[in-house]
DNA sequence: CTAGTGTACTGGTCTGACCAGTAGGCTACG
DNA sequence: CGTAGCCTACTGGTCAGACCAGTACACTAG
């Protein structure tokens, strides 16, 4: 005992510096999105360091969505702006490696979008109400026929929806994890023998909804949107996970 | 028109394809945690690659969470057990590109929590509700004293009520979440004036939620969770923002 | 003024080399 | 016989230099 402390030193990777640096630059703003990083020949100048390690590092950036790079390009790697990619990514690793269930994915979702229901009901303006009902009119005209098109229109409405809700991070979250579980179950979805009533019914239940966030309800629209993202999924849930998400229906 | 359509041939980047096999071995269980990938050199071979290409495929994987090498080990990169670093790396970039607010992320983690405690209340074991009591048994053990041991026992006690709740990507997601708060105002809450009265609210709130959970009222037990993350964070959120938090707490 | 060609870059890939570090067998000593 | 210490054969990290295919842009010939 006593004598000074020494902590193990953290050897730390050539290349990793490289990405600490360029990623610095990126999040404080000082490489704006639609601008370009030097050439990769330019950087290992600027770094003393070679060209496979300034690769690495580009590598490990482009994984994380933050630059892009194309051959040919005269410039050097784009800063790309922000796009949830990335997370989208991890999350759907998540889902794989730590077995995320089908219905621990809807219960997010009801969870999420019942939030982003209610903020909306109290903040909402009058252009996003609108929004919501161009929506889903468009999941109507589509309804039976396009199946492409009321898929969009919906994600269309629970984005408006989410934005209204003031909250980007509810907004990315819900977004992801909708495709996730989309993707999940796309091929189940199209071959539902009642397809068409259950478009029908959610669209009716997307009605309910509006509704409620016009009347400023937030804790019935809340209960509204969870109910029919319930209604929705739970033909492809298993019964066990059934029970866990009628408990967000109260 | 007429004649067959051609669809744009993506080129697919030599590296992007040994991501692919080695990150599909990966999820497919086919290559569990703490297993060996073969060496570079051994993997060149393999997938008739340059071992350059070979480290950039490993950058990637590395980036996303899946395997870490070691300088110096004699056998080839690790499968690393599911760990949600990547996810955090993602948010935490999220939260600096896109500008996410203090606001915003406490008001997440209130929807969240919420959630959670929702769940707990109804799927709880009695050893989970043990769980919780000793977290803040420890809570009130460090209060005024021990800082650090404080807030791992807070920890602790959420993440007992997120696993009680079932349902893993809420409890990755709050956990990833609170960590990013904390870092951004840990500072703050410890240069705060009256930390121990706060510590002491705290513990209060937390054993009113434990109680409302012992007794299976899953929306009281939310809401007084809700309350209990606003009292504590509200202080550090612009008035503005406070407001769409307190629209969480009806 | 335009169509076409050149050219000088870019990123993607490969080869081959060296270094520092580790594990584990081997050897020499007690 | 047991063990301490060396030695070797690997590992990943880094570097240097080369080639290719692709792109943008200036230049040139019509």
């Amino acid at each position: 005992m006593g004598g000074p402390r020494f902590e193990p030193v953290r050897t730390v990777r050539a290349y990793e510096r490289v990405v600490e640096q360029v990623e610095e630059a990126i999040e404080s703003g000082a490489l704006s999105p639609g601008e370009r990083l030097p050439s990769e020949r330019e950087l290992m100048v600027q770094f003393s360091v070679s060209r496979s390690t300034v690769r690495e590092a580009l590598r490990v950036l482009q994984a994380r969505g933050l630059v892009r790079s194309r051959p040919g390009d005269p410039n050097g790697a784009e800063v790309l702006p922000f796009s949830p990619a990335a997370l989208h990514k991890s999350m759907t690793t998540l889902a794989r490696v730590a077995e995320l269930s089908l219905g621990e994915l809807v219960q997010f979702r009801m969870v999420l979008d019942g939030a982003a229901v209610l903020l909306a009901a109290r903040l909402r303006t009058e252009e996003q109400l609108a929004e919501m009902g161009a929506a889903v009119a468009a999941m109507r005209a589509a309804a039976g026929t396009d199946e492409e098109a009321f898929g969009a229109a919906d994600v269309a409405f629970h984005d408006a929806v989410a934005r209204a809700g003031g909250n980007k991070l509810i907004q990315i979250c819900t977004d992801v994890v909708r495709s996730i579980v989309v993707k999940l179950i796309a091929d189940r979805i199209a071959a539902a023998p009642d397809r068409e009533e259950l478009m029908r019914r959610s669209i009716r239940h997307h009605e309910e909804v509006i509704a409620a966030i016009r009347a400023g309800d937030g804790p019935l629209a809340a209960r509204l949107s969870r109910k029919a993202m319930y209604d929705y999924y739970a033909g492809y849930v298993g019964e066990g996970e059934r029970s866990a998400l009628r408990a967000l229906l109260e």
